[in-house]
DNA sequence: ACAGTTTTTATGTATGTACATAATGTCATT
DNA sequence: AATGACATTATGTACATACATAAAAACTGT
């Protein structure tokens, strides 16, 4: 009965939850603390300090000063969704990426809009409206509003041949924003955009940018029926 | 000009955050090294590294030994959805729960299930379909196949009054799982359980969760229209 | 000019130590 | 019994150091 020494920090992490799922230890127990972890994986509490972060940072472990670390009661599991330039989605699947611009003017948007991103309810905004395509089919529409003010540079670009979503990406700042994900039935003039039927069930994701305190955009992207996001747990 | 020291590795981390989101340093661009940057914020590199590491992991950083750090070119924005007990998930808006089971019984499940579950095409498995509730009206339905081989005390549940969501969560073991999120039109039947317009578009959920190389369960979840899941960024 | 080898360099990470911090428990005082 | 002071304890984190590792860069011999 040789103890496997652990060399690194992932390998007891590995180890930690291993146990917890297996439930060697069950959800909402006390595990045993650094120290006696360190003893027992041949460690220095530093290494098992940074394992059993990681893990309490992704859910699995509930950690409080003097308290201890104990399994999370709800294992909470926490879906990573990697959200990235759609023509690089695209393309990473091995397909063609088009692009298509289908409307730019400048506009007072509906109150909904100015009342998310605080804008003035009669302040014009920077309207994009566009469809990405992948092998030359409809993947994608694009919905989005700009606040120039902001964005001064995004407000002179054409959108024509670059995407608004890759571009603001690229060129400007922002410091947080939201993200929302759901489902939508398709609108008469967003099922021909997207060639799909009318009211198709379609897969919407909302997001709204901000630079401090004043939003830089907000965005709705309804993917084509079918559509779905997955990742692993 | 006194120059702010950086006492922990979230401030640095902060520091580094705010310059990337201000472009001071440019999508793509290099950073200094690990050392210098040490000096410049008054830390260690230990301090300096965790900062960078974090960033890293979340995305904004692409980091190779020797070649440096620099700027992700294509910032993905990891969004981290918190994948919790429908139970809980309602609890905490501050609504009140409720559970219904609809249908348990033993099926050889469609060729679809049994596929992807990789379980064998005639073997029977657990089939248990059930509503919860928030406050009353529909939230979501659970059309749930459970494998016995590995979930054995889960198959001996009635699922009466506690649902298979929190109930296999709490007792069974798993590794790994999958997680896919999609939009679908309600099918008369689903429409009738949800108490929404048939073909209603719903947010679609469907977990597959292994315990090694067997699958233990795998779960639709269909909430009920106007259903989003949001997180920021 | 080329392929193979060595050096250099930036990140990756373990370690011992030291001290900070939060929560808990203990104990004396009233 | 309630209050407040203090000790205890587990986690949180910084630091200096040391060495590992990957990859680029420099060098070498043919």
């Amino acid at each position: 009965m040789n103890k496997p020494s652990f060399r690194n920090w992932q390998s007891v992490q590995e180890e930690v939850l291993r146990r917890i799922h297996a439930r060697v230890w069950k959800p909402g127990e006390l595990i045993p603390n650094e120290a006696d972890l360190a003893l027992e994986f041949g460690c220095a509490r530093t290494t098992v300090n940074r394992a059993l972060q990681s893990l309490a940072e992704s859910g699995l472990l509930d950690r409080r000063r003097k308290a201890g670390t104990r399994v999370a009661a709800q294992p909470v599991a926490k879906a990573t969704l990697d959200i990235t330039v759609i023509r690089i989605e695209i393309e990473d699947r091995g397909q063609k990426y088009g692009y298509q611009r289908i409307e730019r003017h400048e506009a007072v948007p509906p109150l909904a809009i100015s009342g998310s991103m605080k804008t003035h309810a009669t302040r014009p905004l920077l309207h994009v409206r566009a469809l990405h395509m992948a092998d030359d089919t409809p993947y994608a529409f694009e919905d989005r509003w700009i606040n120039p003010e902001v964005a001064r540079d995004g407000f002179s670009e054409s959108y024509e041949t670059v995407s608004a979503n890759e571009w603001l990406l690229k060129y400007v700042p922002y410091t947080h924003g939201e993200i929302a994900f759901s489902a939508t039935s398709a609108s008469p003039e967003e099922a021909k955009i997207l060639c799909c039927q009318k009211n198709s069930a379609l897969f919407a994701i909302d997001r709204l940018t901000w630079d401090g305190t004043l939003a830089v955009t907000k965005v709705r992207l309804l993917f084509a029926p079918g559509h779905q996001i997955r990742t692993i747990l």
